[in-house]
DNA sequence: CCGGAAGCGATACGATCGTATCGGAACAAG
DNA sequence: CTTGTTCCGATACGATCGTATCGCTTCCGG
């Protein structure tokens, strides 16, 4: 057997050159020369790790959706406040990706979102990292409810729902600020009221949770 | 003087072929030619009455932002519940384009917004839209909440905070819809429990209003 | 040591893109 | 009718796209 070559670091690093060419030239501008170019590569290297362009693209939606729930996890297990609280301001903190430094990941998942609404495939992985990261706030808001919540007060919230409803508005504010129609620490701003709203509910929910 | 035709009715019968393409192939395909035809007119037709391609989807934007807008507000007037409650869910269902029959209308407005946070001239209308919607929202909570609230209860809601989180859940549900996360049932369950909340937050943040 | 499979980069190919050009049809003015 | 201007649709053009192909190099197995 002849040489070998290790496929998988490469199609990781062509996978980063996608979404270096996402976010500068948006979804349209991410051609395989170019790609091959951006990750130093011959186009004959890239065609050889992926039979063709949208399985490349494929496999970096999925590098970007690993990449992005794996920087959430990170964020919460750092975190030295373990109150579930603190956690899911952190967790929607780095969902909706307001901050500068994040704007370049915004604009790749905003690219690959709007093609997966027409490819079908595409969609796939999408839906995977939604489902992976709705399941994540289902367990933080149901941890911050309190499971032994008893019927107290008023109905505590669905956890499913707020965890859809959260995710739904990070998504959205990161559109806005992406587009120009709100700045970053506007949609800020939005967020944390929702959340503060959302830790209202769950305290009126349970009252004896004060002490 | 020779021959007279109506530019601006063309115009208007290209920017719909955009919008048919935009929702069938994405915004990657919608071409020129594809445009012609499915206009019904030459290449040459589209060619002068849009300088490029850009000015082309530049006026598709202005025109399905101008047809959401305006059903909105049609669908504001014709309601025969005058109250502020009612018309903001109204509007908010209008907003977000979760029925089966606003689903060509979103996948338009997602290709639109993907392409406007890269290219900065397509950003203009859509920010426009965005802030007439926004205002539209603004003055309904606002009205809802009533001008005359002293500071009773709890602080009342920021209406220009609610308008925007409003408007931004919308959109991010409209997106997870498109990519298969939610079905539009699922959406519209979420999109109305937090209209619900927001008119309990208004409605503890003025007890006298029971009355 | 050598035959051949695997990887390599360059190039070729056909399609399609946006845009430019052009000869003729249509029509108001003289 | 002739003339001049405007509109028409077809075609041309160059660029770029995704993909296929093809010698050449590399290097393990026998």
């Amino acid at each position: 057997m002849p040489r070998q070559v290790d496929y998988e670091s490469r199609r990781r690093r062509i996978a980063e050159a996608v979404c270096l060419l996402a976010d500068e030239h948006g979804p349209e501008g991410v051609s395989m020369r170019d790609v091959a170019a951006r990750a130093q590569v011959s186009l004959g290297a890239v065609q050889r790790c992926f039979r063709n362009k949208e399985e490349m693209l494929l496999f970096a939606v999925d590098h970007v959706g690993e990449r992005i729930t794996e920087r959430v996890r990170t964020r919460l297990a750092s975190s030295p406040d373990r109150s579930a609280a603190t956690a899911l301001g952190h967790a929607a903190d780095e969902i909706a990706l307001l901050r500068e430094e994040q704007r370049a990941e915004a604009r790749i998942w905003l690219a690959f979102v709007a093609r997966a609404a027409v490819s079908e495939v595409l969609g796939g992985p999408l839906r995977t990292s939604y489902a992976a990261l709705q399941d994540l706030f289902v367990r933080l808001v149901t941890e911050a409810t309190g499971s032994d919540s008893a019927d107290e007060g008023a109905a505590p919230p669905d956890p499913r729902r707020e965890a859809r409803a959260l995710l739904a508005l990070a998504d959205g504010l990161t559109t806005h600020v992406l587009v120009g129609h709100l700045t970053g620490e506007e949609a800020e701003e939005v967020l944390h009221a929702h959340l503060a709203d959302l830790w209202e509910r769950i305290r009126t929910a349970r009252p004896r949770e004060a002490g």
